[in-house]
RNA sequence: GCGCCCGUAGCUCAAUCGGAUAGAGCAUCGGCCUUCUAAGCCGAGGGUUAGAGGUUCGAUUCCUCUCGGGCGUACCA
């Protein structure tokens, strides 16, 4: 159950009644502990709506307050209302959360989302860079099934397009070297690299290239063949990572470029039916009034080239064609570079000019900036490469394990192991998750690997506590009866109270997919058990009390499970 | 030139359709392990929210301008 949003619909009611009705009761979550648990700040607007004295109005409402959740309302500053909750009521909250598999969240009304993420170029090694789009992405898929959505998830791997020349180019001169192509392929990066070196210091090389780009069009079978086998290693490059990363995507989930090849000329002909397609330089275009380029002139939507081949807006307008047609997606997400901005508003525009998009089709792009280093200069390695991702997860592993060592000896190796995994990639993760700025930011080993504060491993730990006083105990915490639950320190009704907002909590991180807004959640529940666990001894505690407790416990360790697990975060009993 | 994004503590970041005294983490300083895991807890210092105007009962948030940074701006994706 939503509370926030229980108390925001009964405190508008209050105010219709008082004559100032489609005034928004404006119900947040309060600041500070003095002014009870959620606070409405709509009184004092709508009271210079209806022009009278917001205190008045304030008590009007008050007045026609009569909600058994709260224990007291009181009326503060120019006309805020302070609502305290009846620790009951809470109580019958953690209650039915706690016999619940959903944890007390709703189901939202169905509808299907495509979610397109990650999205590498598969002639090139996953980079870090890819990390954003792909554990942003990746939560989002895991809330929206949570809550009850049909979700599409959509890897438009890029597979196609001039750079392959180069590649399968390469792979003949390496064959026919005599080198085995399986092993060379094991680095796409180095092998990118030499690939993308030749074709530009060597002539020959770099009309072969192009050749092949020809032929690879044309449907030349050696050709194919090869980009099938190269195509096929670096999937298994991306689902390697996917699965070391803990992603739900697999194999099933790509959407290449590549199969929308056949679609392009179609589109192309639907948009010159509608008069939509301009020639402008020999190129096909659309113009819309909304786009203004240079000097003040139209900017085009290019979808096809001068030389007949197909930009990558040509590829995107056929998959929001397949994804509305076929899929019948309601809604698709877009975890994108915030760089491509303009190329996602156009792609939308020209969609809804084409009729891929209709009024029902929510389509958004969900952008995030690119990585810096500390000095606000864009992350690449000293040679000008992309930092590997799988080098990322295999430093941030490694850190895992020497700590795991260092703080917890006891554990036996494939226990630590399996801290050192979960903890590092955890870390990673989190860093990215735990960020919501749309812009730019800074890429620091340091921060993204450490293991203290606001990061995966302290929320991971809390959990291991918690389980730890289970264990100690040899209680199931099955076994425990759900009905005792005392609120009466500070701290106990603070954890409550933290407890029962995973529900709201969910449906905000829903409404604009910022993950952050769980981690922040996440991060504060497990504070507030901390305090707890450091003020409020449980096994010691008289047996109701101590019950009523293990409870609180139990109840935070199945809500940071459940919360870590949309984030795509996993959890271990011992670390 | 035009367009978009951004500027918050030494650093990295929060701040839920504008709300009360702008919060965390890291770093610094001081306490807490013979009691449930110190990857922890408690406490301290640290801010003209880039600057100037404006709207408002109230502005980090909205508007205007200035300064500073980033990105985009037709045949790469």
């Amino acid at each position: 159950m939503n509370i926030r949003k229980y108390l925001d619909a009964e405190i508008e009611k209050a105010l219709a009644s008082q004559g100032a009705s489609g005034c928004p009761a404006i119900t947040k979550q309060a600041q500070r502990v003095e002014f009870g648990q959620y606070q409405a700040n709509g009184v004092m607007g709508a009271a210079k709506k209806l022009k009278i004295k917001p205190h008045d109005l304030a008590r009007q409402v008050v007045d026609n307050l009569n909600l058994d959740c709260l224990q007291r309302v009181e009326i503060a500053g120019p006309g805020f209302i302070n609502l305290h909750l009846e620790p009951t009521f809470i109580a019958e909250r953690l209650r039915a959360m706690r016999s619940s598999e959903r944890l007390d969240v709703e189901r939202a009304e169905s509808k299907t989302v495509v979610i397109d993420y990650s999205a590498p170029n598969l002639a090139k090694e996953m980079h870090i860079g890819h990390l954003r789009s792909t554990s942003i992405g990746d939560a989002a898929a895991r809330l929206l099934e949570f809550l009850g959505h049909t979700v599409i998830r959509a890897n438009h791997v890029g597979d196609w397009g001039a750079q392959f020349g180069s590649l399968l180019a390469y792979m003949d001169q390496l064959a026919a070297q005599g080198e085995e192509l399986s092993t060379a392929l094991t680095d796409l990066e180095k092998f990118y690299m030499a690939a993308s070196a030749l074709f530009r210091n060597d002539e020959t090389f770099a009309k072969n290239a192009r050749e092949y780009v020809v032929r690879l069009q044309g449907g030349d079978p050696h050709c194919l063949a090869l980009w099938e086998q190269f195509i096929e290693e670096s999937i298994t490059h991306c689902q390697a990572v996917y699965e070391r990363l803990n992603i739900t995507l697999t194999r099933e989930d790509i959407k290449a470029e590549s199969s929308y090849n056949d679609d392009l000329p179609k589109v192309v002909n639907e948009l010159t039916d509608m008069s939509l397609l301009v020639e402008s330089d020999g190129a096909k275009c659309v113009f819309l009034d909304a786009f203004i380029g240079k000097d003040g002139n139209p900017l085009p939507a290019l979808v096809q080239k001068s030389d007949g081949g197909y930009p990558y807006l040509a590829s995107d307008l056929a998959a929001v064609r397949y994804r509305t047609r076929e899929l019948k997606a309601d809604q698709a997400l877009y975890f994108v570079d915030a760089r491509q901005k303009l190329h996602l508003s156009q792609l939308f525009a020209v969609s809804r000019e084409a009729g891929y998009l209709s009024a029902e089709n929510d389509f958004k792009h969900c952008p995030f900036g690119v990585i810096l280093k500390k000095d606000g200069k864009p992350f690449k390695t000293r040679d000008g490469a992309d930092v590997k991702l799988r080098d990322v997860i295999e430093e941030a592993v490694s850190r895992a394990r020497d700590l795991v060592n260092a703080k917890n000896p006891e554990l036996d190796d494939a226990a630590r192991g399996r801290v050192a995994e979960v903890v590092g990639v955890g870390a990673i993760k989190y860093a990215e998750l735990s960020k919501n700025r749309t812009t730019d930011y800074i890429f620091d080993w340091d921060t993204m690997l450490s293991f203290e504060g606001n990061t995966a491993p302290y929320l991971q730990y809390a959990y291991t506590r918690i389980r730890s006083i289970f264990r100690r105990a040899d209680i199931k915490p099955d076994t425990l009866h759900n009905s005792r639950l005392l609120l009466t320190e500070p701290l106990e009704l603070e954890l409550g109270v933290k407890l029962m907002q995973l529900p709201e909590t969910l449906e905000a991180v829903a409404e604009d997919f910022q993950a952050n807004i769980l981690c922040n959640y996440l991060f504060e529940l497990a504070g507030t058990f901390m305090s707890f666990y450091e003020a409020c001894p449980i096994l010691k505690a008289e047996e109701g009390v101590r019950d009523s407790r293990l409870l609180l416990s139990d109840l935070t360790a199945n809500t940071l499970k459940k919360g870590l697990d949309l984030l795509g975060i996993e959890v271990v009993e011992q670390m």
